[in-house]
DNA sequence: CATGAATGAGAGTTCATTCAT
DNA sequence: GATGAATGAACTCTCATTCAT
């Protein structure tokens, strides 16, 4: 059946293009307009939190009908999912792209810097994308359940480590042992997750803190503690 | 409420009771029908999340009528409010009644151990609690503070200060300095929040790490910071 | 929880009637327009077919809004349920008031004129409510399993045995053995639905056949089959 | 249809073959593209039912897309009116194809034998595809002939009539005035129509029936009823 | 106080059908 | 002929809130 859909399909191409040809241009507007829903999605999560992104509301903000999204998502939940998939692969890329800032001190020990430039990236990404961080914790088992199959489920987490692996493997450069360093990156992700939930909840203005002050200070007590380049170390 | 007091239930006071004595009879009653309606709304919500915990299922499971509801709470939003402000009273209770746990090293410092014992109050009532974390966080979501009045926000906030006032306290008994006690009770607090909500979430699981572990390991890290009375340095 | 709902609604009544006629009353009242949607979806249902019948049409037929009825059903197929319920009901009735016509034949047998006379109640029954007759088949296993909790299925197939087992009775009356009385009463029963399908599906006329007429044609060679009482054997 | 001869599809005619000749062809080709999406609707009907046979699982089950059918067909009750037509012209073929069992009683009445033959492939149709049975009652639901054109419910009633036809002449050669026959025919008609309604609404069951039984003993006391030849009476 | 029927808005989803390509 | 995105209307159902009683 799929067969025959194909076969028919290549007949039917205009004259002048080769129906591969089509099949690809129509794959990109296809993917276009799928982006164009997710952005709306985006922009509705963004203003008006989870709940206040209904598929209505995506939908009017996309300029479609409820019903035509049902052509590019199989439901609501894909959609946040395919939400959430974007913006951790945004985030993977964040991180890997981070470079040491290595203009200040030349001659110092470029893992500790690396290291601190992509705990940073990862930091900055969520200070300045709040939502994105919410997507996930609603997403998933916690608080609210909202369904995802569990192969996207496990795609998304995957990516997420993705993301923490570099940090991972600079730990280990800089001398941890595996185990200690996959136990020290839960750490700082924590640490980061939590400052910023305080931070997003307004929670932590109660100690007129700055959710930068806190996490930088936890990023040198971090590198602090790493047994060798400290950058202090060689004088 | 004045006019509740109709002609129909005027002759319903008991005879000699003086007007300020059924004033303060009734507001007693209220209050422990407030409370009703509380507990039911705390267990809606920690059976069936925050969206479980509709008007209907706790007027339900209070033995109410959705309209009776509204006797004792403006909207459904005051009853969230409610619910955290008790639950951030049990914190608070729960935090001061904190002990050292002085069995094993009698002559140790108290203070350390005293710190020790109030911040793993602390964790323990959230991981043992984790939607009343979560309530927080639905309730003050950032740019939309889900209806609270102002005044009761800051009440909330008050609470949530004190919980961690004792903590506070003890750090500046260890030697820091307040401001630096300051910082750290944020960083602490931080890091509970952000190690408990991985945990909720499932998230801490992708690091085959415990909630548990992660936290003694900071816990530790504090206390081994701290200027004075480590236990070790008085042998 | 059930208990201390009904005490306090007790102590809640206006003074000069008690609860328990307030409750009646309030029943009353509950049952009046349950019969009133019922009333509405009856009609929607006769006029448009079950496809016709929606929750929003069955409401706004009765005046209400759609989210209105569920104060009184749970669900449109608990809807289809007492309509079909309400039906049976209707029809055992029907076949149990119905009496011998002994008018023109005084000294016949009685058996066998009681027992035309019921068979009649029931073919007339279906004949003048045809819709009715498709509601039982819409509803259940056969073409568009609607649902139905098992209990009311179970209810609704008690009824309709109901309807027919005066039936059956008088057949056995009539001498023949039970098994043989079940068998023809199934038979009659299979007799009066395909006629009347027929008939309200236009087929019966392609035959230039009227439904009356082969309904009595079948009524005619049961009642001869009989072993006792045509009311010819006893000159 | 002139007009989808378009620029671009007009020089896919093979050289060589005459306009007349083309539009056979093309004719051929329609027939059998029709055919193709009638068998999947009938899959689709009778796996799922009618409310199931959506055009869109029909249209993806015969590997088109949704508005490919509207090529073939006006509207999706216009495929049922086929699938009808197609549906009835089978049981045509298996009521002319069916014949006398006379291996046991090689010298009994033929016709009677014949009779019954023809008559007991009628229900074993029917009992075999019970969603055929059900699509006719769907289509022609009394006062709501669902989209069918007048033309196409007389054929359809033409076709029906035109499988019952041997069971009348049958009647007919077995010695019943003509008259007779045709009400005996709409008889065994609505017997066997009734018979399986309420067997496939699991109706029968509620009297430990089972439909062949019901069936057979109805054919039987037919059989019984003719004038002549029941193959006994003339040794 | 308490009831609970009713509102009105909105949720996600499905569908036959149309039409530019 | 065929595509498949899009419409627009419909679907059942849920909810916080109101208000006459």
């Amino acid at each position: 059946m799929a067969k025959s859909t194909s076969s028919r399909k290549a007949n039917t191409g205009k004259p002048g293009s080769t129906a591969q040809a089509r099949i690809i241009r129509e794959g990109a507007l296809n993917q276009a307009r799928r982006s164009l829903i997710l952005d709306a999605a985006r922009a509705a999560f963004s203003e008006l939190g989870l709940d206040g992104a209904s598929l209505r509301e995506i939908a009017k903000r996309a300029g479609y009908t409820p019903g035509a999204i049902y052509s590019y998502f199989a439901n609501l939940e894909e959609i946040y999912g395919a939400l959430l998939g974007e913006s951790l692969q945004r985030l993977n890329q964040v991180v890997h792209d981070a470079k040491a800032n290595t203009r200040a001190k030349p001659r110092t020990a470029e893992t500790t810097e690396l290291l601190r430039a992509k705990v940073e990236a990862f930091y900055t990404f969520y200070r300045d994308n709040p939502k994105e961080l919410d997507l996930g914790f609603y997403l998933f088992n916690g608080t609210k359940p909202r369904g995802l199959t569990p192969e996207l489920n496990h795609a998304l987490n995957e990516q997420l480590l993705a993301s923490l692996q570099p940090v991972r493997d600079l730990l280990v450069t800089s001398g941890l042992h595996r185990d200690e360093a996959t136990v020290e990156t839960s750490a700082v992700f924590a640490h980061i997750v939590g400052t910023l939930v305080l931070a997003h909840t307004g929670r932590i203005r109660l100690f007129q803190q700055s959710p930068d002050a806190l996490f930088e200070r936890y990023m040198n007590s971090l590198i602090q503690r790493l047994p060798v380049s400290h950058g202090q170390n060689f004088t």
